[in-house]
RNA sequence: GCGGCGUUAGCUCAGUGGUAGAGCGGCUGCUUUACACGCAGUUGGUCGGGGGUUCGAAUCCCUCACGCCGCACCA
């Protein structure tokens, strides 16, 4: 036998073997030897970007490969691991691009042109380009690459040509002008795929523009409202651009009326509605000029809020919110804030109709400001509440916006009427009884305390009960007037929101009821503000204004139409109306409202501009309203002149700032809030995308109903099986791809065309016809333009482009078709095809089609795919679309999805994180099989990894364990795998040949189900678990002893394991399972193509069956008899440990049994006892500490050193544990529930328990009573 | 919003109805002739909360909370 080193040097080993194999062609694939008895296994790599650097992610993935290859092997298949790189057009342009700059050979690509990087590129390749194909070989990775491909080879690239030919003849490749998603830092149009949406933290500005009757009205520079100056108008829509930081709340606020420290702002009309002019001044004074910001009540509100015990407002009037406190306490939550109010206030009781009871207390609040009002009252549902009146009607929307956003609020608001009206649902209340409401009114009255109660206030609400909800409806609208508890008018902003006509109808005498009240008290009814007005903020000069919400106020030059949704009774009235674009200000041109069903009417204000330029949904509704479509960027991001000279030039978030800018100059801009949303990111260039009318080419998918249905039914399974409800649903909402990209490095779209610059499709064609000698009607056929036979193009003939020609379109993969082409003045499409249109054909295109090779129908459907569910829609999806559609059968039967690699605290690991290590440097300190090892280990089916570098560690660990037992074998000596003796085996033998047993089915299990750590997880129970600290420990006292016989037996059980367990290992661990399979001379005597060349061509292992199990007469309960002895060396290791022992000292047996010598012997060894004395009349010294085990009484005779009271302590202690075991056994049995329900195994097994514990019961008591 | 995954020992994770586990870490002891990248012993958990089904729940059902990941999105 060969001698092994004394340490193992992986290095070394690790880059000789692999050679060897290299150089034996042991992972080269050959179709020919396919055949029934020997079927083929395949896998196609995910190709590496031929850019890429290995990271833990390759490692993962391509580990898992090379298990399923080698096992594969070893299972007797014909293996193919197919594996390649990929031309990743953007990114490699990218780096090759970069690295030119660097060197200073070009500032830009057009430097060099496109040829000529391309040549650059090819350069780059060659001599840097895939370095990961080296580095996939250090990890060992079995692939046969003497078939390595590239995505760019000339038959690659050939495959790819001829299927955008085909695509193209089947029309479902067409060019289209279409939105796409823009990167405007790569300059190229991306697919979706290539998108990710990232949530941002912007800014939701709200600007009003003006409603004209129609386009032919002067323009007007900006709008002016009369009887104010210039300055006034200006501060304040300044005041109210200020949003609430904290919550961002809407306000509803249309008007833009107020100046928070002055009081009420008033336009000119509002100074119409007399009564309201003067209500407004009157609150002014009230409040007074230093009246409180809002800030410090908006503070209490919140934390109001936050104790959960208000969960319901009701608007009162538009200047209060009312709170509900539902609970048990309807009361007692809101006490707290009433309590401080109370000192010195005046309660002015009244009864509403709606509202019942109703308290008003006035008071000044904490702080001392004045002007506070605080209202108690009960409710229509039957509770108490209290109502705050703030001293500004705006802060007491933005509260009510406040609430309106938090989940969970009951009071939703619904809508607005023609008429104004306004609705507010209460899914959450219920309908309450007479009684009920007396009852909280009782109770409102007691907390006030006594107060006497008068009828007064406006009938402004009225309560309704519909389909089981309370339902609120109120007069109140736009500019509403009403009277506050002083009795004089104020004027409000309000919320317009609709309700059905059919409850409206019905309160139509209320309603004229109020009118008739407010036109008493000499304030406008709002009957007679036409519908017009709603919602729309009218001017002195009767201009209306409709307000817009938007994030990207840059594009507004790009507007072309406003649309509202017909169906909202805002807004439908002004569908065919106009209005004034304010930007740019060079050309405020009218452009139209349209109705369309996408506007969403509660989202924003329900009004939306439209940028068919620069938004997909909005680009929809140009279509659908044949709009202009006004292109306001520059490809990379800048706007164009078509912005207007003050945004021209600026990068698209300068110009957003500017444009911002402008309207609040102009006075247009009401506010900026505080908005998140979702913006779409380059994947590859982390910029945002720039949704962007471009020309490109499209593809629908072929074959989505086979692919779909590959799946679902199972034939192709997914691992774990929940990626195919990811897979399946994406294949339901399939969108036509995107696949043209704007770069130079990738597969050249093979259409070729001509111009006639002739806009006449007659005349035009005769020009081409000229050139050809085809007629008209040999449009949309196929023709040979070359003379060479066989050779074909397909020519089509557009008429009336954008630029008015007429372009004939040719398409063909034929170089003597394209010779011919370049020759009639032709020229090609200058875009590429996205990377992923070449490498959805990997299955297939690297095995040799279209031709049909021995290779692809050897190994054609692959067997396994291994990658990550990142790219289950770049790639796995469209590989079996293309699988069907040029195959026609599935590409591959298995898919398994790999986890994401995290760091220890669970990030994604990323270059710019700097968190993930380099597997070369883990290699390098590790060794390749001990990252392979520990990479495994920590890899459950399909879930995240959390890598740490203690993993790898503990790899390298088990190799050592392994190369030191192999090292140990060895220097016993003696033949290698002699016949094993039946005669001759040990308890300790025939269990670790049961162990080995299981193990070997445990691992063969858990492969087929693709659960590698838990295949790890059992080889690393088996070996050092089972085989080192038992079996070898247990071996000894035979190698150590005299019986050669014997020990000839022991070394060839052992040989027999470590021969099973180098291939159970060697799928895992290659490079020292081949280093110790040849160095034990395990290959010696082996036929080349059964593990004679290499351990990867013996078989995997099997399970000894029942007959090998015979012959060797071994039974099931051997392995007990092992398992007792083990157990009872715990228990003596566990005495000497509790008394500190740490020399080898003597043990006495009283056996419960007749033991073997060599049991025995056994036992000495594993206890390091000296000696083990076996004494069925062993009477123990008083205090002795002894241990009861399945052989018998183990003793630890201590003479001298005997602590009575320390083993009574210990003995005491396992009593009390057992007694409690006994008697939770005793009681289940006891149960008549228990027994008579329970099958009858389980009622033996507590049988069996109880008896045990009983034994060890009486045991224990004994020992107690010996100890005295 | 829709969907998925997860929550078990200090950490990473097994455990799909019947006595709560592994590795790492911690602590104690041991240089014992294969291995200190080792050996022996030992300490860690009301299995995220609540409810239900059951004789019995980490496991099945409902619900809530938290975390992660997709998808869809509203200007």
């Amino acid at each position: 036998m060969p001698e092994l080193d004394k340490t193992y040097t992986p290095a070394d080993v690790e880059s000789r073997w692999y050679q060897r194999w290299l150089d034996d062609k042991c992972f080269e694939a050959d179709p020919a030897r396919v055949s029934e008895t020997r079927p083929a296994y395949s896998i196609v790599i995910p190709p590496p970007n031929v850019t890429g650097v290995l990271h833990m992610g390759h490692v993962l993935n391509n580990t898992i490969q090379d298990i399923l290859c080698r096992r594969a092997r070893m299972l007797g298949k014909e293996v193919l691991w197919l594996p390649g790189t990929d031309h990743a057009g953007l990114a490699t342009q990218n780096v090759v691009e970069k690295t030119l700059k660097k060197q200073g050979v070009i500032k830009h690509r057009d430097d060099l042109g496109r040829e000529k990087l391309i040549e650059k590129i090819w350069e780059w390749k060659g001599t840097q380009g895939d370095i990961i194909i080296d580095q996939l070989k250090k990890l060992g990775s079995s692939c046969d690459w003497s078939r390595q491909r590239f995505t760019f080879d000339p038959d690659y690239n050939a495959c790819v040509m001829r299927v955008f030919v085909d695509l193209y003849k089947k029309g479902l490749i067409y060019r289209g002008k279409r939105m796409v998603n823009w990167c405007p830092s790569s300059l190229t149009a991306l697919s979706d795929e290539e998108v990710i949406m990232k949530e941002q933290k912007g800014s939701m500005y709200h600007f009003r523009v003006e409603v004209i009757d129609d386009d032919t009205r002067p323009q007007t520079a900006r709008p002016r409202a009369v009887d104010i100056t210039e300055q006034e108008e200006q501060n304040a829509h300044h005041e109210h651009t200020r949003t609430d930081p904290h919550t961002g709340c809407r306000t509803f606020i249309h008007g833009n009326r107020f100046d928070e420290r002055a009081g009420p702002y008033l336009s000119a009309a509002n100074r119409r509605t007399v009564g309201a002019a003067a209500a407004c001044l009157a609150q002014s004074q009230r409040t007074g000029a230093d009246a409180p910001s809002g800030e410090s009540r908006r503070e209490e509100f919140r934390a109001l809020l936050a104790t959960g015990q208000f969960r319901e407002l009701n608007l009162i009037d538009l200047a209060q919110i009312g709170i509900r406190a539902f609970g048990d306490e309807p009361l007692a939550a809101a006490d707290e804030s009433l309590k401080q109010l109370k000192a010195g206030a005046e309660a002015q009781p009244f009864l509403d109709h709606a509202r019942g009871v109703v308290y008003k207390i006035f008071a000044s609040d904490a702080s001392g400001n004045a002007g506070r009002k605080v209202t108690v009252s009960t409710s229509p549902t039957a509770r108490p509440y209290i109502e705050y009146e703030d001293s500004h009607p705006l802060e007491a929307l933005e509260k009510l916006a406040l609430l309106h956003e938090i989940g969970g609020l009951p009071t939703e608001i619904l809508g607005v009427t023609a008429q104004g009206d306004w609705v507010l649902a209460q899914p959450e209340a219920t309908p309450v009884t007479e009684s009920e409401i007396g009852a909280a009114r009782a109770e409102a009255v007691a907390l006030v305390g006594g107060v006497q109660v008068n009828e007064s206030g406006l009938e402004d609400i009225r309560v309704v009960w519909h389909r089981g909800r309370a339902w609120i409806i109120s007069d109140l609208h736009l500019r509403n007037i009403m009277r506050d508890s002083e009795g004089k008018a104020r004027i409000m902003d309000a919320l317009i929101v609709p309700v059905p006509k059919s409850l409206t109808a019905r309160y139509e005498s209320v309603r004229q009821a109020i009118r008739e009240a407010k036109e008493k008290a000499g304030i406008l009814s709002s009957a007679t503000h036409a519908q017009e007005e709603l919602s729309l903020f009218p001017s002195a000069d009767r201009k209306t204004w409709l307000t817009i919400a938007t994030t990207r106020p840059e594009t507004i030059p790009g507007d072309t139409a406003i649309a509202v949704n017909p169906k909202d009774e805002r807004y439908a009235h002004l569908i065919g109306k106009h209005i004034r674009r304010p930007l740019p200000l060079e050309n405020q041109a009218a452009i139209p409202i349209v109705g369309d069903e996408h506007v969403d009417f509660a989202f924003g204000t329900g009004v939306l501009k439209v940028t068919p330029a620069h938004d997909k949904a909005d680009f929809e509704i140009g279509q659908r309203h044949k709009l202009e479509i006004i292109d306001v960027l520059h490809p990379n991001g800048l706007l164009n002149e078509l912005a207007g000279k003050d945004l021209a030039g600026l990068d698209r978030f300068e110009g957003r700032k500017k444009a911002v800018d402008l309207l609040t100059e102009m006075g247009a801009m009401i506010k900026a809030e505080p908005h998140q949303n979702n913006v779409g990111y380059s994947e590859r260039a982390d910029v945002p995308i720039e949704p962007r009318l471009s020309e490109q080419w499209f593809l629908k998918y072929p074959s989505v109903k086979e692919s779909q249905a590959v799946v679902a039914s199972g034939e192709m399974k997914f691992h774990p099986d929940r990626w195919a409800k990811v897979y399946d649903h994406w294949m339901t909402g399939l969108q036509d791809w995107c696949i043209s990209r704007q770069v130079w490095w990738g597969h050249r779209i093979p259409v070729w065309h001509a111009m006639a610059k002739d806009s006449d499709e007659l005349r035009a064609f005769s020009e081409f016809s000229n050139k050809t000698g085809l007629s008209k009607s040999d449009s949309w056929t196929e023709h040979c333009l070359s003379g060479v036979k066989g050779e074909a193009t397909l020519v089509t003939v557009y008429q009336n482009n954008d630029e008015g020609e007429t372009r004939i379109e040719a398409v063909t993969d034929s170089e003597a078709e394209i010779e011919k082409l370049k020759s009639m003045g032709f020229t090609q499409d200058p875009d590429v095809l996205d990377t992923w249109f070449s490498s959805w054909l990997w299955p297939f295109a690297t095995m040799g089609w279209p031709e049909k090779t021995s290779t692809l129908k050897a190994f054609y459907p692959t067997t396994d795919l291994v990658t990550g569910p990142d790219i289950i829609f770049f790639w796995v999806a469209r590989m079996i679309m293309a699988g069907f559609e040029w195959m026609g059968e599935l590409p591959f039967k298995n898919v398994y999805f790999t986890g994401i690699i995290r760091d220890k605290q669970g990030r994604k690991m990323s270059k710019s994180l700097g968190n993930s290590p380099d597997p070369l440097e883990l290699i390098a300190s590790y060794s390749a099989d001990a990252l392979r090892f520990g990479i495994m280990r920590s890899a459950p089916l399909g879930q995240d990894i959390c890598f740490d570098d203690k993993n790898v560690e503990l790899g390298r660990n088990f190799c050592t364990k392994l190369w030191n037992a192999a090292r140990f074998r060895q220097m016993q000596g003696g033949e290698v795998e002699t016949e094993i003796s039946a005669a001759l085996l040990s308890s300790d033998d025939k269990w670790i040949l049961l162990r080995l047993n299981t193990a070997i089915a445990e691992v063969s299990a858990a492969l087929e189900e693709y659960r590698f750590s838990d295949a790890t997880a059992t080889l690393y129970r088996f070996f050092w678990s089972e085989y080192c600290d038992w079996y070898i420990e247990a071996s000894k006292a035979v190698l150590q002893g005299s019986d050669a016989k014997r020990k000839a037996n022991t070394l060839a059980v052992i040989d027999f394991v470590l021969g099973h367990t180098l291939r159970l290992f060697h799928p895992f661990m290659p490079f020292i399972t081949e280093e110790l399979w040849h160095g034990m001379g395990f290959n010696t005597d082996l036929p080349e193509n059964q593990g004679g060349k290499s351990i990867m061509f013996a078989p995997w292992p099997k399970p000894l069956d029942e007959d090998e199990l015979a012959h060797f007469g071994i039974l099931p309960e051997d392995e007990k008899t092992a398992n007792d002895k083990y157990e009872a060396v715990n228990l003596g290791r566990g005495l000497k440990s509790t008394f500190n022992i740490n020399k080898r000292v003597r043990f006495v047996l009283k056996p419960s049994q007749e033991l073997p010598a060599h049991e025995v012997e056994v036992l000495r060894i594993l206890l390091n006892a000296e000696p083990l004395d076996v004494d069925a009349d062993f009477a123990a010294t008083k205090g002795t500490p002894s241990a009861i085990t399945p052989l018998g009484t183990i003793f630890l005779p201590l003479d001298g050193i005997i602590d009575v009271e320390a083993e009574r302590a210990r003995v005491g202690k396992e009593l009390a544990k057992v007694e409690s075991e006994l008697e939770k056994v005793i009681a289940k049995l006891a149960d008549e529930n228990f027994t008579s329900k329970v099958p009858q195994k389980v009622l033996d097994e507590h049988q069996l328990r109880k008896t045990d514990w009983q034994e060890k019961l009486a045991k224990l008591r004994e020992m107690m009573a010996a100890l005295g």
